[in-house]
DNA sequence: ATGAGGGATGCAACTGTATTGCAAAGTTAT
DNA sequence: ATAACTTTGCAATACAGTTGCATCCCTCAT
């Protein structure tokens, strides 16, 4: 897992290890939840370094909390490696949509593409019963 | 313009002037900046009503503003009518493609699709001289 | 072993946007 | 004119995110 060159301290294991819980993608404020004694700034600090060593990506899914979730072993967040989320507006939960990526957009001349967010919103399959 | 069921109020038409004159979608913060008089709070729930009577739309481009940009003639801001926005990493605008539909994406089996939010990120036609 | 350097952590303070409560002012209908 | 309803303004609050700074911890060179 650190081959993503990231010093692997005790509470970045402890992060990790919740990361890798999720079956959907975590936030600050509840990723504090997980923990009794961790600073806020700490978590925080670790998401940073985690994106930054591109172990987990960023989604902002308009809830306005910033949600993470871990990038699969290839990853290198480029635009081929983007995929689409989806927000439930039952439970509030965020997912990846590993296997759907974000379709090609043609954008108008002059423009230059280097990203692109694209979050589904609706009702997940586990909260249709 | 008020075939949306609102109340033309003088502070109103103000706003919905300043919006009209955009060229780029526009923020809370921002629209503020346009007036000398009134308050964030009477602004803040004028761009609520007229979102809510779908004169103007949402758009989280992840800045942290939300942004809004007024909706074409016969927006309903179904499905149907989203369009892909575009945000510049140098100008920090926020651009409506009005005429860039959002893809159709097929969700897996037992996801139900109610909307979409897509916001392509990178540099604009008028930041690359 | 020891002490310096550098990163990691924890605490507190602060930022900026969004949001709500409540009273005053304005509008509309009887 | 009065009552009912809507809109506005001000103040206070909520909340995620962020920064400064002191302290702690680990590693490395002496
Ligand atoms: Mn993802
Ligand atoms: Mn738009
Ligand atoms: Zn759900
Ligand atoms: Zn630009």
């Amino acid at each position: 897992m650190r081959a993503r060159n990231i010093k692997p301290t005790a509470m970045r294991e402890l992060v990790l290890e919740v990361l890798s819980r999720q079956t959907a993608a975590i936030g600050l404020p509840e990723l504090e939840e997980h923990f009794e004694k961790a600073d806020r700034t700490t978590l925080y600090r670790t998401l940073k370094t985690f994106e930054e060593k591109k172990l987990i990506h960023k989604i902002d899914d308009g809830t306005g909390t910033v949600k993470y979730a871990l990038c699969s072993e290839t990853c290198e967040c480029e635009p081929d490696d983007l995929h689409v989320h989806f927000l439930c507006k039952k439970c509030e939960k965020t997912y990846c949509l590993y296997n759907i990526p974000v379709p090609t957009i043609n954008l108008p001349p002059g423009f230059q593409l280097d990203g692109v967010n694209m979050v589904v919103n609706g009702i997940c399959s586990n909260c249709r019963t």
